[in-house]
DNA sequence: TAATATATTAGCTAACAAGCTAACAGGGTA
DNA sequence: TACCCTGTTAGCTTGTTAGCTAATATATTA
């Protein structure tokens, strides 16, 4: 859609470093706030490690005063690394049954992007 | 609906311990059809331990000749037991990026049973 | 009663993850 | 040059998980 795009390529130490640096904070700083060591941030950074937790996840987002799409960019990186569903999912997923059943007939009838774009159109059109 | 609602009060060990005895089958004999110790699989049976992976999982509902609904059962039993999403899950949410665009907006507009069941239904109608 | 089946308990190991501290390298600047 | 700030490397500790074996308890049957 814009320019932002381009974070797509990055990995989620990539992205927080690309972040950071956008900010002119330093590793140290940043470790600090977020009650972290700044040799473990460097490594996550470093894609050695492990992404945070959703917690630290969520604080690292207001340090780094992120957009709401930007976060989701970062939450999504975060769950590709891990090899799991985006962190902050689960909790909606597991509180209502209902959608790991929507989930499954999705998924077993194929449906495709069509399908669940046309559910988030219904969904704006209704709600939002 | 059926009989089959009692299931829902028991957890991920009891369930699979009743559908066990149910076909007759003894612990050593499924563990080993599993490729697992016995120990291993008393322990999961009695709740101690996590539930397996899932490939071991699609292998006991075969072993234990469940229905698809028992299995979903199941698999939602062993989401919970580990406080995950269903085990069956991440697979297709990972690889299609709307899906997590979906549940996030449905989320952010406290979508709620109403809306998915229409999606469900909505798909049904169309590929069903 | 002895032998056999079955399930369970106790406890071990190997691997991995999340965190840390201490020490280092390299670039600016007094 | 000496100092300081930045990020990084190495390696440790602690906890958890998946799996096992060996030994025990409990029925069942010959």
């Amino acid at each position: 859609m814009n320019r932002n795009m381009r974070d797509n390529y990055l990995n989620f130490g990539d992205f927080i470093t690309k972040k950071r640096e956008e900010k002119q904070k330093t590793l140290r700083e940043v470790a600090k706030l977020l009650g972290i060591s700044a040799p473990y941030l460097s490594d996550v950074e470093k894609d050695r490690r492990n992404p945070f937790d959703l917690e630290k996840l969520d604080l690292l987002a207001d340090v780094l005063l992120l957009s709401e799409e930007e976060k989701r960019v970062m939450l999504d990186l975060a769950g590709r690394r891990r090899n799991e569903v985006a962190p902050d999912l689960p909790n909606y997923i597991m509180e209502n049954d209902y959608v790991s059943a929507a989930l499954r007939t999705a998924r077993d009838l194929d449906a495709g992007e069509e399908e669940w774009l046309k559910f988030v159109e219904d969904l704006k059109e209704r709600k939002g």
